[in-house]
DNA sequence: TACATTAATGACCGATCAGTCAGTAAAACC
DNA sequence: GGTTTTACTGACTGATCGGTCATTAATGTA
């Protein structure tokens, strides 16, 4: 307490304020892959490099270990896509595609997609999970990705449609891709991988333009290809 | 094998034709609700209203039990499918949103709708079950809803896209869909339900028409509402 | 009624695994 | 040096669960 603490924590002390991140990496990609009945809290630890032991010591059980993983792996992602809203200010076509685009850079291609699937796997194993979940992440991104649909509207930039149903439309896409990646996806030998940027694109495309054919020359897509 | 089988098979008899049946459906309705390593073999048994050895009479392994519950559930669902599309001949638009009425009528609506969850849950413990999806489920379902965009396409009544990618935009809502009916959406009290038939109808709309205003007035959904 | 066959049972066995805790050894302190 | 504190360990335990099999009860047959 006399000290100033910051200089040379030594390693014992470094290891011990690392552990928890590390074994909620370790829990994380193990809850994922094998589900969170079947992966055994051992696993976890020999994957954080410590014994079985010490994972008890950091988390009380087995199932708080897997709220913790969910809990500290929602982050602020959501809160940063609100920020690239307001500070956007150029046409919402440009304004969606970008955000989407983040969205598979930020999360799409971290281990966080992973938490999707471990999500829909065992939240009727554990209902409280549900709320959290919903309150914490689902509603705030169907709002954010709403209010941004909601401006194109109000600009004229779009068809006054269900702000509600489209938002479902456009996630749709996303949580397909997180899943396909820790599911069919992580499977080797199957010749069969998934471009998502490309599927983004196209979507975003498809959600803008639709399919059928424009009449006037100024939207249609096919003539960009130039 | 003297008298002809038929009249009166005696109801010890019936039942046991009835067992791998109900077994199966016991089964899929727990695994789907709980994951396959966090159900056990005596509750399935249970469900179905026999003893655990009488399960083990008819499944010689829990994961037979489980290969079984997806090998007969992936039906013939496709086939028909392939038939509406052989049998139709009005606008390939229309084609689209009945195809996909009918698959949530079919299957979202009924519990083989849970397969999805299943699978995504476990392929990556079960790698064999992957090829075997993919190739009796996944690459027909693909093939058949691909082929009616291309029909679209060559009949002029789409824009010439990637019809890969559209399949994807295509069946990532019915998925969306399906999932949420197996997880959050079967959390009670969590307030929040899913019109299935008023996003797919959405989606189609969507993908159809865009949310860009059309300027030609003979396509715009707006004037629509009379 | 006596006997044979068949469907079903549930007590039992062995393996597995979540969680514990007495013990170890490295660091910290004096 | 000696003593205490701290981070960690891994052998152990009790409960659980997949799978077995000797036994039972229902049905068929004569």
């Amino acid at each position: 307490m006399s000290r100033a603490a910051d200089p040379l924590p030594s390693t014992r002390q470094r290891r011990k304020e690392a552990r928890p991140q590390e074994l909620l990496d370790a829990a994380l990609d193990l809850f994922v892959e094998k589900g969170f009945a079947a992966t055994r809290s051992e696993e976890v630890a020999a994957r954080a490099g410590v014994s079985k032991g010490t994972l008890y010591l950091y988390y009380p059980s087995k199932e708080e270990l897997l709220k913790a993983v969910i809990r500290e792996n929602i982050s602020q992602e959501i809160a940063e896509g609100e920020d690239i809203v307001r500070g956007f200010d150029g046409p919402t076509a440009e304004l969606l595609a970008y955000l989407m685009a983040e969205w598979w850079r930020r999360i799409g291609e971290t281990r966080a997609s992973g938490i999707c699937k471990l999500i829909i796997s065992e939240v009727r194993n554990f209902p409280d999970i549900a709320q959290f979940y919903l309150d914490e992440v689902v509603l705030p991104a169907e709002r954010m990705i709403g209010g941004v649909v909601q401006r194109g509207i109000d600009r004229g930039e779009f068809r006054p449609v269900a702000v509600d149903d489209v938002v479902h439309a456009l996630m749709a896409p996303m949580l397909f891709l997180m899943l396909h990646k820790h599911s069919m996806g992580a499977c080797p030998n199957l010749g069969r991988r998934l471009d998502a940027p490309r599927v983004i694109a196209m979507q975003i495309d498809l959600v803008l333009n639709g399919l059928v054919p424009r009449t006037d020359p100024r939207r249609s897509e096919l003539k960009a290809k130039e």
